[in-house]
DNA sequence: TCAAAAGTGTTGGGGGTACACCCATGC
DNA sequence: GCATGGGTGTACCCCCAACACTTTTGA
């Protein structure tokens, strides 16, 4: 029957929840793994995921599994969808709740996390991992790849200063095309999103080139025009 | 922890499923609502909805919850997301997997359902309804306002003969704008999506216009795009 | 006869794309 | 010195937006 609720809601079900975090070295696009170092699972790759007491909020237990791996709270954090048409788990039925988030690989705590078998992944490179958790991978990567489109998604994948370069490998690592320096270069600059910073890179760190200009994103800007239409299309 | 599993899961959450049909008679986008029949909730306004037992699938309930209201199933039919952040029923946490369908409100089996309270309610004007189906349906809107943007959804929406002046006010109460007619027939046009069918509206229902031209959608053409770039954005 | 919708072309401007060379840096 | 990436301007083309009148139909 269509009328709800008529039949009894039946109370057997577990609920678990997935974090795909997505991140840009510089040069490819990252996916945050764990591996397990429970016995029962030797060596076998999950995303970073916890199971959830009946109590549990979804977004405050994702928010707070982002937060102890990135030591503040997320700007964007998404839920995907629930996983779990088939069985996944032995002891009876457990639905993940999966969700996403963009994030700048600087920011992992990796001296802490390294240990607990936590590291990051070429996202084209990702092993058979436990579970349903590749197809949630490929879900987070179909919506991710839709939204680098409309939303400046630099904001989030980039350190606070970076190079255009760095930001037009970015794009050309989402959307797996070639990009022309000069018309995206007027394109980009045309949106006032960048602030220039006045300054050099001096060529360290995830793919910036000593001696382009830095940019920061300006946040401002961003938000007076969040709602309304978003001035690019890639 | 962020290693997975290491708590147990905790089997003490049961599933429902609720759909969000959205339709368009001619005049407005239209979503199917139930109204409770049982005693308990007597007049309670409700998404068409299901409990789920533990080990049924969320595809196969939904779809099967489909072709009970339309007689066939569906070709789109997509998951939302899992909602129940908050406690939503007395008797213990019922998470609901929203999903939603595009469809022709000429297709419900209205004759059948409407006895059960079933019926269409203009998009605008929906009331207030049970547990968290008003945050439902606006998540649904949402995605489906972006879908609109990016795929010829009249192809699920639209009766299978229809009139450019049915699919122009279907994207004006989409996209809440006005839409000039000359620009959009170029638009439409130059897809290939449209066949012309070469006979004239009777001018009887959902908003047809008497003497004007009827159209198909050319499903060949469709198929044929899918996955490359869609050719149009309104 | 009046109101509402169908149908039909042209023009101008803006944005996108294609394209080549010189300079700075690191190896 | 060689390879890699940074930085810069122009020309063309296509697509989009703006815009008005005549005809048909139903009320």
């Amino acid at each position: 029957m269509l009328q709800y609720p008529t039949s009894k809601p039946d109370y057997h079900v577990a609920l678990s929840l997935s974090l795909v975090l997505l991140g840009f070295n510089g040069k490819n696009i990252e996916v945050l793994l764990a591996k397990s170092i429970n016995p029962e699972y030797e060596g076998q790759l999950f995303l970073p995921s916890q199971n959830l007491l009946t109590n549990e909020d979804f977004t405050a237990v994702a928010a707070n599994m982002f937060s102890r791996l990135f030591g503040y709270n997320p700007e964007v954090l998404e839920q995907l969808k629930a996983f779990g048409n088939v069985s996944r788990a032995r002891g009876g039925r457990v639905v993940n709740i999966a969700h996403y988030a963009l994030v700048k690989t600087s920011d992992f705590k990796a001296e802490e996390w390294s240990k607990h078998g936590m590291h990051w992944c070429n996202i084209e490179k990702v092993p058979e991992l436990a579970f349903d958790h590749n197809d949630i991978i490929n879900f987070a990567r179909e919506r991710w790849e839709r939204r680098v489109r409309r939303r400046p998604v630099g904001f989030d994948m980039l350190p606070p200063e970076f190079t255009i370069g760095q930001l037009i490998k970015l794009y050309e690592k989402a959307l797996n095309i070639k990009i022309d320096k000069r018309n995206f270069r007027k394109k980009v600059f045309k949106t006032k999103l960048l602030e220039e910073l006045g300054r050099k890179a001096d060529g360290k760190s995830f793919g910036q080139q000593k001696g382009s200009q830095l940019f920061s994103f300006n946040k401002k800007a961003y938000d007076k025009m969040k709602g309304s239409e978003y001035p690019f299309q890639f």
